[in-house]
DNA sequence: GTCTATATTCTGATAGAC
DNA sequence: GTCTATCAGAATATAGAC
């Protein structure tokens, strides 16, 4: 890439078409963005956005591949964390979902379309990537339910898994059908949701007593 | 209209452009699905789409419509019976969702994403048509919560909503990915989300007491 | 009601001046 | 690097024969 000096800046022309391609595409998916629309929200002209990344298709890969990386950034390293345990390592990821989702509400919703209508090959790739960290807790998992240390009777872990991801990111998928039903304005919604991140966590224990 | 004599009739050209659009629309949404898609699916010419239909958008809103009321059909009656509790009626919904929802997985995403795009006058008319079973079902609560008979401590409302909803839905929102993640297959999902209908209500007890 | 052919608009991408 | 003008193809919609 030419411009690759430039990387990061914030102002630049290639910057402005990302934000507003990045913008544009979460919300609203890939087909019905236009690149003109993309152009009108970036000012500048239409032209230029083929000029800096040839297509619509490859900025929107971009995105996408940055969306992803976001979602899953910092994820990785905490679940490798040697020295936290388990419930630890839970309520961090809950901490840390809700925290980046408050900033980025539509980011669930654009990697569940897009997981859906493109399981590419990047898309696998990625998945790969936070496969080995995955497993290692997973390990974990298993290491301290042996140990007792994970108290019994456990969760099936696909239970586990949908509970503790439909809990905590949920609310942010259906925050329109929420905040309509509940009366609540969009501080009123983040607050609720700072309060998850303490509820979640007792949540799951206390429901994992039920069989 | 028309042809509505044959309405509902099988096989009917108009029945199979509908069914056609039905399953393209709800998997793709609308800017990803193009017309001749849906006359290709149906097996029928183009030009007899825009001859039933007049338009895609017209289409697309019969579609919408349709889904909708299919999402909240029989949750209105549901709601506004005199003789069964709050907790009775909380079992059946879960059930008659993950009913529903295991028939037609795609539809809850269809709805977010259609009701993030389109909060239009129909959509707020529709969510009108439940609004008055759902204040009767909210005062039943209400109700029984004063009578002693749901047993305090209770929820913030709010959580309650988004953990039903949550625990409910989302595992068909998020299904590819859970899935892959549990590396099962369809009839496993299934069969997971059945176990779901008697697990969810006892885990919304089990969480009502944490504070 | 159904089809073929065609009109019309939209959309992604490029050429070429500055 | 940025713009205007324009092209080529896709996509929606219609005309008119049968």
């Amino acid at each position: 890439m030419a411009t690759k000096t430039k990387k990061g800046k914030d102002g630049t022309t290639e910057q402005k078409i990302k934000e507003a391609a990045r913008k544009l595409f979460t919300q609203k998916g890939f087909a019905a963005t236009k690149t003109r629309d993309i152009a009108n929200e970036a000012g500048i002209n239409l032209a230029l956005l083929n000029y800096y990344f040839r297509s619509k298709e490859k900025l929107f890969d971009i995105i996408m591949s940055e969306n992803l990386e976001q979602f899953i950034r910092g994820v990785a390293v905490l679940m490798l964390d040697e020295k936290a345990s388990v419930s630890e390592k839970l309520e961090k990821l809950i901490s840390i979902y809700i925290d980046m989702l408050t900033q980025e509400p539509d980011l669930p919703i654009f990697i569940i379309n897009t997981l859906r209508n493109n399981p590419s090959e990047m898309v696998i790739k990625m998945n790969a990537e936070i496969g080995a960290a995955r497993d290692f807790f997973e390990k974990q998992i298993k290491r301290e339910i042996k140990s007792g240390k994970i108290p019994q009777p456990v969760m099936d872990p696909f239970h586990l898994i949908a509970n503790m991801i439909g809990l905590t990111i949920f609310p942010f998928v259906a925050r329109p059908l929420l905040m309509r039903r509940a009366n609540i304005n969009d501080k009123q919604f983040n607050a609720y949701m700072q309060e998850r991140k303490t509820l979640i966590p007792k949540w799951l224990m206390a429901m994992q007593n039920i069989k």
